[in-house]
RNA sequence: UGAGACAGUCGGAUAAACGCAGCCCGCAAGGGGUGAGGAAAGUCCGGGCAUCGCAAGGCAGGGUGCCGGCUAACUACCGGUGAAGGCGACUUCAAGGAAAGUGCAACAGAAAUAAACCGCCCGCAAGGGUAAGGAUGGAAAGGCGAGGUAAGAGCUCACCGCUCGCUCGGCGACGAGGGAGGCACUGUAAACCCCACCCGAUGCAAGAGAAAACGACGGUAUGCGGUCGCCUGCCGCGUCGGAAAAUCGCUUGAGGCGCGCGGCAACGCGCGUCCUAGACAGAUGUUUAUCCUCGACAGAACUCGGCUUACAGACUGUCUCGCCCC
RNA sequence: GCACCAUUAGCUCAACUGGAUAGAGCGUCGGUCUACGGAACCGAAGGUUAGGGAUUCGAACUCCUUAUGGUGCG
């Protein structure tokens, strides 16, 4: 995922989590507020998922789920992903569906 | 063939497509190449580097503690000595001083650093001699045997231990031999302590650029401040805002690999060769194909040398003890 | 990343300078009382002193190491 995609300081993780939208599907959480700038995501994997190694793979698959996608989302917001402590038991495809599957219920998957 | 000791290595592979982070080439489009570990971990030691006030003196505090070597440095590495454990290969050990001084040693026991409860002997008794035997304890006055004696006793003797000289070997710790003393002298220093040696503090969130203009508040040296707990000494004259971000530090280094030489080894020297992550919400993923033993512990954040801890499985070398066969 | 602290019964804390049996409150369980319950009173259970090793005659206490939890520094 290209750096201009990505929420890079921490006062926009504070303002998405105070006042974005905030919607749970399966083992993902998104929060999701207008932005001014482009579409931007951040991605939120905390220590309850596991160890270091545990933590970089979910965020990782995170990322690319979510790249494979880009098109298809809405521009105009920004975007922040939490995954849930058993998100890291899951395989690709299982996170990718939550991933839709919680884009969708926001409404922020233009139709094809 | 079985059991074991020590040392070491590897840590799924190959290919393609789409992506990610630096770098290089290119006007651009684009192309090329690189991209986590043996522990990257814990942060337990020691350096480099950086800043602070000249990093100076003293006190306090902390660390280390057999000998020799190695190193930029270290108590942690290597080799040896001694002690302990193991049939053995081998392993483990913070291993100076208790005769500088102080403290502590509960309970038990007659008695705990000191001598008399029972006992034994002499004696009518009073009293005296004694440290063999007894129970306690972690520790009980060198051990064991013989002589000796009223009974006993290093009182005497042999052996062993201890202490102090001597000779020889070793750089040394120490070892071997032989001699003398005649047992005074319990343990504990990871108790205080003594002796010897070492240590300034803070850590890349260090710091550099960087210095200010200006504004607000305070107001005079027997004071205040200045990365040392205290003192001396030294330096400066206040505090806050301005001031936040980007950039640098940031990867070529006591570097890796190979060969040769010296050394038992740690390690050193020489030659050749390579450049091999450098982010800052923080880079390794997804899909497909093939193969196998179906893949453990685990993710760089200034850096290096050690230590410790985690680890599926596979492999190599040297050695020890047993059993069987020739 | 760096610098530190703590761990004792289910919970909150004691235990002196290392000395034998680790103690208190709350909670739990049983009993007395009551028609029943609460309160009160009586009694009991509950501990690998976070794990491992070392020093010592002897360790909750001293030293090393590991684990877990927590704190500070922008």
């Amino acid at each position: 995922m290209q750096k201009r995609y990505r929420l890079t300081n921490s006062r926009s993780f504070d303002y998405l989590y105070r006042k974005g939208t905030c919607v749970r599907e399966g083992l993902v959480v998104l929060y999701y507020a207008p932005s001014n700038r482009g579409m931007r995501v951040g991605f939120s994997v905390s220590k309850k998922v596991g160890k270091s190694v545990v933590r970089n793979k979910t965020k990782r698959r995170l990322k690319e789920a979510f790249r494979k996608h880009i098109p298809e989302i809405k521009h105009g917001f920004n975007y922040l992903v939490v995954a849930r402590p058993q998100l890291a038991d899951c395989d690709f495809c299982q996170i990718e569906e939550f991933l839709l599957k919680v884009l969708a219920k926001a409404g922020m998957t233009e139709a094809k």
